[in-house]
DNA sequence: ACTTAAATTGACCACCCGGTCATTATTAAA
DNA sequence: TTTAATAATGACCGGGTGGTCAATTTAAGT
């Protein structure tokens, strides 16, 4: 079977990434709805009889560009996840609020498109979606979790279904206060460092 | 000074209540951008010349709707506060998730203009906002984990601005989850006594 | 009952949207 | 060079938007 996206993908690749630029850019500065297609072929400098040939609907178009970003951010996952195997558990949740926050440096844009679908209620299918990043996330910090405990690093009793979603609470706020802060320049009344350390403690001693 | 809504305040009570209905629906149903006037003028039953004579512009009404909902919830973790000032710290905050939890469930609409506002980008005015909502927050658990603190009940050394970033970014995810189940349909997946032990628990051990 | 002031109405405006499709420009085959 | 197939274009469509304002209805004062 051909994929709908299929003419796009048999464009020139400076074409190609035109198109996607001003797609990525559109969607970050605006949500789904307000988001314009005409927007998008103006800055991408083609017509609009172009743009809804490659792509049939605007939803198409988006879901191209949101699976694209996503799989950034899987990369980026998959990457520490690996290089961090044998670390212990402290040293690798730095590490992965390390990899967000570099994630975010140099994908400003993914990052805002991430964020948006996250938090925001008007992409399409958006139930879909989250309760997919929800498993995604879910396995990933689980994986994490697991191994601390199969080490004794955490405690072993510990309801893994809870903890991923403490976890996964506060890796994704402090990532959001962080590229909110970044987006509006006050970046530096983060200390980094300070914060990961102080992450890693409340998980280990939490506030007593 | 006379306020902006003062025509509107001088209605009778049944049309002024009729408005505020209409509205609230609409900006809890659709975010900002793609809420209608012309929605919210037939649901109310009222010409769209007198809205727009009540309320000048959008964000106007927005504003008085969206003011509306924060003294509510403001309300609650008021009256909250002041009748668990004497328990301890666990106790207390099973207590706040509990009146988050029947906030939601008694202002539902109330509940998702609140959690648009925080968590999505195209509220006019956003950023001063949510930096409001920020100093509210900080004040509000600030004074519970302080307390806690002065009965050695937490940590005396502990990072104040950090623990009520922990506790903010975890009750608030709780709260959404909570919310977006219930709109779902699927809370039952939800044991609420479960997830406030767990979270109490949490606070006080963390994970290890 | 008549006049005047205030409140209410909805047709209307300029603008923007996602999407279409007849026309034109480009390329490949003969 | 002519023809046939393919790709690109942008004027155009129906529909929706926030906001306006002349005209009408309602209420108040005498």
């Amino acid at each position: 079977m051909i994929s709908s996206t299929n003419k796009f993908e048999q464009l020139p690749l400076e074409k190609q990434s035109r198109i996607v630029n001003a797609s990525i850019s559109e969607f970050a500065e605006k949500d789904y709805e307000t988001a314009s297609m005409n927007t998008v072929v103006n800055q991408a400098g083609i017509s609009k009889g172009s743009l809804f040939n490659y792509f049939k609907t605007k939803s198409i178009l988006y879901d191209h560009i949101y699976k694209l970003a996503l799989g950034e951010v899987k990369a980026y996952l998959r990457k520490v996840r690996d290089e961090t195997i044998d670390l212990p558990f402290q040293k690798r949740l730095s590490k992965i609020v390390d990899s967000g926050v570099q994630f975010i440096i140099e994908h400003p844009r993914l990052a805002k498109i991430y964020f948006r679908l996250i938090y925001s209620a008007d992409s399409p299918n958006r139930q879909k979606i989250v309760s997919e990043l929800q498993v995604l996330s879910n396995d990933y910090l689980g994986e994490i979790i697991q191994d601390a405990m199969d080490r004794n690093e955490l405690d072993p009793n510990l309801d893994k279904g809870q903890a991923v979603f403490f976890l996964d609470s506060v890796l994704n706020r402090f990532l959001k206060d962080y590229h909110e802060a970044k987006s509006h320049g006050d970046v530096d009344q983060f200390n980094r460092d300070e914060w990961v350390d102080g992450i890693t403690i409340f998980f280990s001693k939490g506030l007593k």
